[in-house]
DNA sequence: TAAAAATATGACCACTCGTCTAGTATACAA
DNA sequence: TTGTATACTAGACGAGTGGTCATATTTTTA
């Protein structure tokens, strides 16, 4: 096994654990000791393995995004299905995860990490964003092919539209995490489905 | 002057002070050192104003709403003008605040710490809560007056259909400070101005 | 096998955190 | 003027912060 493949695993396992502290209790309140003891490594080799705090936060997002929109965005490929009924499949996957997987209490990394540390830290506000526009120029290119199917009659441009769809879906996270209750996603995919994607 | 007045005016000052360094940095961020330097006081003084930091923060949020959302809501009972307009006017007043007033850069207090404490203080989240509440209840009112008024014709129940806009409004605060960019929230009244609200 | 390079370790640094106590200043009643 | 109650504050407290480093151990190379 090559040195630095060997490397990635170690940097890897901290990764792991260390991600779903970020995720559920934030940056600031996540300390590098709270990581280390999680993923039973000494203090020392958190500095062998990242550069910084911050720069763990930054792999850390990099991950998330790769383990959480990977199999998410399969879904968007398959030409099998119409592409409405593939946008309506992915949003329905990501609000069950919210749902059932996290019990309504974690919200996005993603997310979180933006609303919290957007204007202190220019380079985990860049992560964040880097993936964002990934995933809505994605979904953006399926709303565009439904629409030119005739599936979507909603003439707004298609970017702008995949936009503010997940702009509502962040804010119905918030809401989410605010009330304890999976209203807000409920009430995202019913309006998204009667209204957005019409 | 009364004992309790001043008192009161002293803890304002402090509030008004701090009020801002929770909203720009969020509440791990802020120290209680910060706001009591940010308002000239000795930090000894702060814990005979209040409680707890956690303390601080909840008299915050129910100042910051006071603030920002009683004059917003003087629109909404101004029956000279059409209950569409009223919303349209609400949103475009708050979207203003959020561009030109800081710079896309702050976003919504309670929204902020919502999204930071929600999972972490019970009464944090409570005091977002019960303020988040009463403006979609607000709103919902002047939907449904619209409704019947024959201005909207989107026949979703005005409570869904108010939570939905606020929620997306949430988001595309988030991604406004990721952004760091007006677009979200343009993008936002574009939207609800020729699909939600139509 | 020996030398060299990579990795592991936890004590330690200087600093900041939220909180609290012991005390000083001030106001007012006697 | 004095005594007392209240208003206020300085500074210390213990815990914790992100980060460093000398040293020890393991692995690779020669």
């Amino acid at each position: 096994m090559s040195k630095t493949l060997k490397h990635e695993i170690k940097a890897d396992g901290l990764i792991d654990k260390g991600m779903m502290l970020l995720w559920s209790k934030g940056y600031n309140a996540t300390s590098v000791n709270d990581i280390v003891k999680e993923a039973g490594v000494p203090k020392g080799s958190f500095y062998f393995y990242f550069k910084s705090k911050e720069d763990f936060a930054i792999k850390s997002i990099e991950k998330y995004f790769q383990q959480q929109f990977g199999p998410a965005f399969e879904l968007l490929d398959n030409k099998t299905i119409s592409p409405k009924q593939r946008l309506l499949d992915l949003y329905e996957l990501r609000s069950n995860i919210l749902k059932e997987q996290f019990d309504c209490k974690m919200g996005c990394l993603g997310c979180n990490l933006a609303n919290e540390m957007a204007e202190h830290s220019e380079a985990i506000r860049n992560a964040v964003h880097s993936k964002t526009e990934m995933i809505k120029s994605k979904i953006a290119s399926v709303i565009e092919e439904a629409q030119n199917y005739g599936e979507i009659s909603n003439t707004l441009p298609a970017i702008d539209l995949a936009a503010f769809m997940e702009d509502a879906g962040r804010g119905a996270m918030v809401s989410m995490k605010e009330m304890n209750s999976a209203y807000p996603i409920d009430n995202f995919m019913t309006i998204i489905r009667s209204v957005l994607l019409k």
